[in-house]
DNA sequence: GATTACAAAATTGTCAACAATTGATCGGGC
DNA sequence: GCCCGATCAATTGTTGACAATTTTGTAATC
């Protein structure tokens, strides 16, 4: 239960199974914790021969790692014109997060049924230890530590699916955040992570996943994610919006 | 909304956007369709040179496409051997419909809310077109016709997250039960699907969610996938089971 | 006769050179 | 002065050959 901490984050989900090639997997993990840590810009185009010579591997290797970003949604690939970091659209981000209510719902639900103290008291350990990264001012930590709380409690409950299912929602979500921020810093609650445990540990599965799907929507909130209200889908469009000439629109359009 | 059959099955969910390069979307569909047919027998390997040759392409296409039905978990990759047909555990298999359940309540419930009438009629034609399939006795189209049921609902919701997740169980499903199979046809039933769709239109959401839960239930308990009851996990184990010297199982083995 | 060491065949993994496509810059024409 | 077409650089896509590893078959030895 310890193993999978590999270089500071688990790769909790598919793929992490046979790493063909370990080559192709460490430039997937870069990348992907790169993601994670919001340090991508959506747009920006990744160059196979820049990757290669940066990771000190072949083109023919970080090709394949961007093809399984591709896989994740991480990046677009464009036919004969290279991948660039995703971009996803605000429809995306909706479809994101109302996945993850439904699926931090059911991991909550094992969760009341299945988790023994052992089980809660890593968890808790984790909250502590996040409590901990955000009194030592150190954010970015603070923020990786939120996201392996719900990381580990989906691997907690023995789930392997719906784990790697919120493990890829969970990894597409910095995009949208980056594309649709509207708030400044979009963190967990550390009361909210707590409290939630507190439910499971009480065997409340009512409150346990109310609190849960509050605690989701709340992020959600933080984001410009409703209909109309951000750069809607196309890329074209969110650049022709950016323009002010919204057609009919009358002037709605942001910037 | 018709486009979408390219080759008599949807590729519903993620990795149909950008097929870098047609040829590997090709040969991925191929394979994927293969699984989902039952063509493909769990343990089988898939040598990179045959693949090729038989798709008349070059061996890097089927390596990436390989690569892709590896994240899938369709096929297992041990390397510097080779990639065999993944035959899934009895512990993933019990993953696989638990999340399931889990995530096709999910669509129904959001049916009930956004399914309008014109949908709904799209769904009760593909429903009897099934019914036609099982009454001319091609099972193995009625078949792909229950599984595009369950695909065509997801996509109609409009959620393409929690259509991409249902995608991927129902496509890892057929090896689950080859692997471990108990009762003879494991298909879906028609009337279910059409109690299904009823209680959608009428709005009943308990009804609804009870009703395909059911349903999902009926269909994992024609497996054998109880804890001990299926050769567990090692692919050794089952080669052993298959020749009846089950050592101290009396003779319960399979064949 | 069984077991271990060795050798050969087959398969995967890696790599670098070549071809094709795209976007941009520059020049000419209207 | 503006627009259109061609050349040029940069990047991706493809291919084949070569290296490393594993498995299978064989032979010698205990």
């Amino acid at each position: 239960m310890s193993e999978g901490q590999d270089d500071g984050r688990m790769a909790a989900g598919k793929a992490g199974r046979t790493p063909s090639s370990e080559e192709i997997q460490r430039v997937f993990e870069s990348l992907r914790n790169a993601v994670l840590d919001q340090r991508l810009p959506p747009g920006l185009q990744l160059k196979e021969q820049g990757l290669a010579d940066a990771f000190g591997v072949n083109r023919a290797v970080v090709r394949q790692a961007l093809a399984r970003l591709e896989i994740y949604r991480l990046v677009t690939h464009a036919p004969n014109r290279g991948v660039f970091v995703a971009s996803p659209s605000a429809a995306e981000g909706r479809d994101l997060f109302c996945a993850r209510r439904y699926i931090e719902a059911a991991i909550v639900e094992l969760a009341v049924e299945r988790l023994d103290e052992a089980a809660l008291a890593r968890l808790r350990a984790l909250v502590q230890r996040e409590r901990a990264a955000y009194a030592g001012g150190d954010v970015r930590k603070a923020l990786r530590m939120s996201i392996d709380f719900h990381l580990q409690l989906a691997e907690s409950v023995g789930n392997t699916v719906l784990a790697a299912f919120l493990d890829e929602i969970i990894t597409r979500t910095p995009l949208v955040v980056l594309a649709h921020r509207r708030e400044s810093p979009p963190a967990c609650m550390l009361s909210d992570h707590e409290d939630i445990l507190d439910a499971i540990a009480a065997r409340d599965v009512e409150r346990a996943r109310a609190l849960m799907s509050e605690h989701v929507a709340h992020l959600e909130g933080r984001l410009a994610l409703d209909r109309g209200e951000s750069p809607e889908d196309d890329d074209i469009a969110r650049l022709l919006a950016l323009d002010g000439l919204g057609a009919e629109d009358g002037g709605r359009g942001p910037r």
